[in-house]
DNA sequence: AAGATATATTAGTACATGCGTATATTCGAA
DNA sequence: TTCGAATATACGCATGTACTAATATATCTT
């Protein structure tokens, strides 16, 4: 065994999935969207007047989110409603909340 | 006021500020780094034998921490020990831990 | 079935990022 | 004051990212 050498394929997994999320947290459109989704559901229209911006560009981050099981969505009539992913949801939103408001933990 | 349009300067400037440092935590070098630095402080060399990786890799993902104000660091003699900002230090490594062992809480 | 609305997907492009190589700086030891 | 070790910085390149514009798909309404 070479104490001295790389990180093994275990741990690797999980620090790649985990910088994966952070990465995904990692720009203000997604965090915002993350962050909203921690408060209520909501759907594509909604977030978008929340959030301003275009369509497409709200759509693709909304789907990198969904891929990558941050998110879930449910289709509801003409709608699609996302909401932080329930297996994650705890974790997630209070990483995202003590971030956001540092002053409140300390 | 418009309610219906894009979020105010203010809030802005927290969810940049926020997704910066996620972004930070977005990558398994970085990641790690930081993880290793919650347990004890670090000089360069030490921190490349445990990651492995080039040395100039190292020291730029240090430094990237340590401009945005993530990491601290020390010179003691030829060394630069570095170590996780204590201002950030609870709030930071609580939230690397909850996310790289999220079987612990929940 | 046709049009309107909501959302997704594709493609193109400008820009950022990460890493390697090479070089500079800082410090301790002799 | 020169040498070697530790660390940082500059630069180039290959890859990834985010946004826009254009188009496709699905659903509702009539």
């Amino acid at each position: 065994m070479n104490s001295k050498v790389a990180p093994n394929a275990d741990s690797s997994a999980i620090f790649e999935r985990a910088a994966e999320v952070f990465a995904l947290l990692g720009t203000p459109l997604r965090l915002r969207i993350v962050s909203l989704l921690c408060e209520n559901e909501m759907n594509v229209g909604e977030l978008r007047s929340a959030l301003g911006g275009a369509q497409p560009s709200v759509s693709q981050n909304l789907a990198m989110l969904y891929r990558s099981g941050v998110l879930t969505r449910q289709r509801r009539g003409a709608n699609i409603f996302y909401t932080v992913n329930p297996s994650h949801r705890l974790l997630l939103c209070d990483t995202v909340r003590s971030i956001l408001a540092p002053d409140v933990n300390q």
